[in-house]
DNA sequence: TATCCTCGAGTTCC
DNA sequence: CTCGAGGATA
């Protein structure tokens, strides 16, 4: 261990090096445990301690501190600076409702899904949505092991120690199941905000415009003693994984935790029907502004934790649960210009210049317009968006956030509305490169029809391959790639993997050109190396194909699941005309729209040379099924045909997928299984031809029901 | 053919 | 986050 006895101001530079050394080991060891492996091997005090004392050490010897010192570079932004981590089981948002439609829409789809009549009564329990941030907990044998934050939903920051400083979270808990993970939402009071941001006035420091963004700023320190001096909350609402279910029921189960040590919401309750839920809506909407913390709307959830387990979740939500938004804030300003912008598909989309405005303290100055017919005021099918008013430059009008993030245009004061005023003509060429823009018939947006000799398509897709969610290369974000392109660095997509031989070195070096170092460079050029390998559906998806998005991705992946299959499928398509295209039409959920974009895209000659020549700088690593091992139907692929009484088809296939089988719409030689409900008709000819295992639903059930006991308690 | 659900592609500000 | 539209289904 290391001696602590010296003050830092009297160590020899001899002493300060070793010191250094040994401290960073030491941290570097500790964070890895804890981590990596859950597995603490240093005391908190201790830990702070190390991390303290190395600090002031490479405060007062900077020449010594080393590159990749586990205290962090210098100037490197805050998000960098903590670990990443994946959650146990995705943190997924909420759909929304606006009103009372809303509400009752979604009653009736969990009826549907569920099979369950009008008469029928399904609890819901309803508690108001705190305007904060989610987190989720992990404990382990009663002990709080890690926090995260929400992140993109599957991957979140780790913020433990933050996370301690906050006294409404047990760091212990006793009587809970062995492993758990609890979700909820860290918020600020608003007399706590208040008095905070007098405290930032007074030290000179930046006020917080919301006591959501204070209390995201203050749970995002890289010093816990600071989040300590800030009065955050913390209010329990779902959970994660967990090895032993807590109650049969929502409330329940939350209740269950409150006994543990949590707190919950006081205005959490159960409701019969969404009557009861409107009710509760009106009452919180009443006593919203009493309640002394910020809430956005009302959370109403399935309350019967197999109904929510049987209903499951969409890509992007779970189907038993919905938030009922307030009506958001708004306010008047000037519509000072309308430009238009070029996507990646070459979609020119309109976005409202404006005279810059606070919208619930956040300062807008621009807003989306969608498109054409938005600004002229009327919807597709001649549905009137603000009664039929149409936009024009110089208007005031009237700007709220969707969702409290995304500008809009809710409404124009058509009395204020300058004389001289003109209606808005919607440009048909593109404003990049002068080629015609089409809007198809029954299309609602105009794109460019210059395709690769577009300049703003292409730097668009260029973007888009380096994003996050497909090749994801830190350190290339839109400006570095709108430079590089500009200099014609990098024009088609391989050419980002031959930047290092280009730049590298010699004459014209990236670490020499203003705005980067020999750190920055090399750091980019090691994004780029790591970025060479790739899965199948990653890359799929950073090809930027019309229709082809991360889900598509995935479901042509699960099928083809490699690269080199698919592209054999797919070149030898052009062809032999339709094979490689019925082969993709068979995937569930991949039509003739999508499989047309995929086999156009391939017989274009110069798109397809860039493809391969991308793909040559790239390993690109087959498709492995997420979770596989947990899935008794793994890899199977399975059709439905007919009715089902016991359940409807959309649970049925839910439940199968996620048992780790594919779902085919239509019977091949490569399907499986074919559940045939009452009345199938030619699918199960086809199958009895093609000698494949058909299951009557009283045998799917069984099958359902054998899988699901022999799995159980592994996981909830 | 109409309807529902889900996905893709567009969007802002910090 | 919202909108439009693709795909599956009745």
């Amino acid at each position: 261990m290391t001696d602590y006895s010296l003050p830092v101001s009297v160590l020899s530079r001899e002493a300060a090096e070793a010191e250094i050394a040994s401290l960073a080991g030491e941290i570097t060891r500790a964070n890895e445990a804890y981590y990596l492996r859950d597995e603490p091997i240093m005391k908190d005090g201790e830990y702070d301690l190390c991390k303290r004392r190395l600090l002031a050490i490479e405060e007062r010897f900077p020449e010594l501190k080393p590159v990749d010192s586990p205290t962090g570079q210098i100037g490197a932004p805050l998000e960098e600076t903590f670990t990443k981590v994946n959650h146990s089981a995705p943190m997924l948002s909420l759909d929304n409702a606006f009103d009372e439609q809303d509400v009752r829409d979604f009653d009736g789809r969990v009826r549907r899904f569920l099979g369950i009549g009008e008469t029928e009564p399904i609890g819901y329990c309803a508690e108001p949505k705190i305007d904060g941030l989610s987190v989720s907990l992990t404990y382990r044998d009663g002990r709080l092991i890690r926090a995260a934050t929400r992140g993109d939903g599957t991957t979140g920051e780790v913020v433990t120690e933050n996370i301690r400083t906050i006294k409404s979270i047990p760091d212990q808990v006793s009587g809970a199941p062995d492993f758990m993970e609890i979700r909820g939402e860290v918020y600020m009071m608003q007399s706590d905000f208040l008095l905070l941001n007098e405290r930032q006035r007074e030290g000179k420091a930046k006020e917080f415009a919301n006591p959501r963004n204070a209390a995201a700023g203050s749970l995002r320190q890289l010093d816990s003693n600071i989040t300590r001096s800030r009065p955050l909350e913390f209010f329990v609402h779902g959970w994660g994984k967990l090895s032993s279910p807590l109650a049969a029921g929502q409330k329940k189960a939350i209740n269950r935790l409150a006994q543990l040590g949590f707190i919950v919401n006081p205005l959490m309750v159960l409701c019969d029907d969404p009557d009861q839920l409107l009710a509760h809506y009106a009452v919180l909407e009443q006593r919203r502004d009493t309640l002394g913390y910020e809430i956005d709307g009302v959370v109403y959830k399935v309350n019967d934790i197999e109904l929510q387990k049987r209903l499951g979740s969409s890509s992007t939500a779970p189907r038993w649960a919905i938030a009922h938004k307030f009506p958001a804030e708004t306010a008047w300003t000037r519509l000072e210009a309308i430009e238009i912008q070029v996507g990646r598909t070459g979609a020119l989309s309109p976005v409202a210049k404006l005279q810059p405005v606070s919208v619930g303290g956040v300062l807008v100055s621009n807003a989306t317009l969608h498109n054409e017919d938005y600004i002229a005021g009327r919807g597709r099918d001649g549905v009137e968006i603000r009664d039929g008013k149409d936009l024009r430059v110089g208007d005031r009008v009237k700007i709220y956030r969707a969702g409290d993030v995304i500008p809009k245009v809710a409404d124009v004061d058509i009395e204020k509305r300058p004389k001289n005023a003109v209606p808005f003509e919607f440009p048909d060429i593109c404003p990049a490169c002068q080629s015609k823009a089409l809007r198809p018939e029954s299309d609602a947006v105009r794109r460019c029809t210059g395709g690769l000799a577009c300049p703003a398509q292409v730097l668009e897709r260029l973007k888009h391959l380096v994003s996050k969610q497909a090749l994801n290369i830190e350190g290339l974000g839109n400006k570095q790639i709108e430079g590089f392109h500009s200099e014609k660095l990098i024009v088609e997509p391989a050419d980002v993997f031959k930047l290092e031989t280009v730049i590298g070195s010699g004459e014209n070096r990236l670490a020499d050109r203003p705005g980067w170092g020999e750190v920055s460079a090399s750091n980019l050029f090691r994004e780029i190396k790591e970025s060479r390998r790739v899965s199948f559906p990653r890359f799929l998806f950073s090809l930027g194909i019309r229709h082809v998005g991360e889900v598509v991705a995935e479901r042509i992946a699960r099928h083809y699941v490699e690269w080199k299959v698919f592209s054999a499928a797919i070149f030898k398509a052009q062809e032999m005309e339709g094979s490689a295209w019925e082969e993709l039409n068979s995937i569930e959920g991949i039509g003739i729209i999508i499989a047309e974009s995929l086999v156009a895209a391939f017989a274009n000659p110069d798109t397809r040379k860039a493809i391969e020549r991308l793909a040559q700088e790239l390993e690109i690593v087959r498709y492995e099924q997420a979770d596989s091992s947990l899935g008794g139907l793994s890899g199977k692929s399975i059709v439905f045909t007919g009715t089902l009484t016991q359940m409807t088809r959309a649970e049925a296939k839910s439940r199968a997928q996620a048992l780790g089988a594919r779902i085919l719409a239509s019977v091949s030689s490569k399907t499986d299984l074919l559940v045939a409900g009452a009345k199938s008709g030619s699918k199960r000819r086809k199958a009895e031809s093609l000698d494949i295992t058909i299951l009557d639903e009283s045998k799917w059930i069984d099958l359902l029901e054998g899988i699901s006991n022999s799995q159980d308690g592994k996981s909830t």
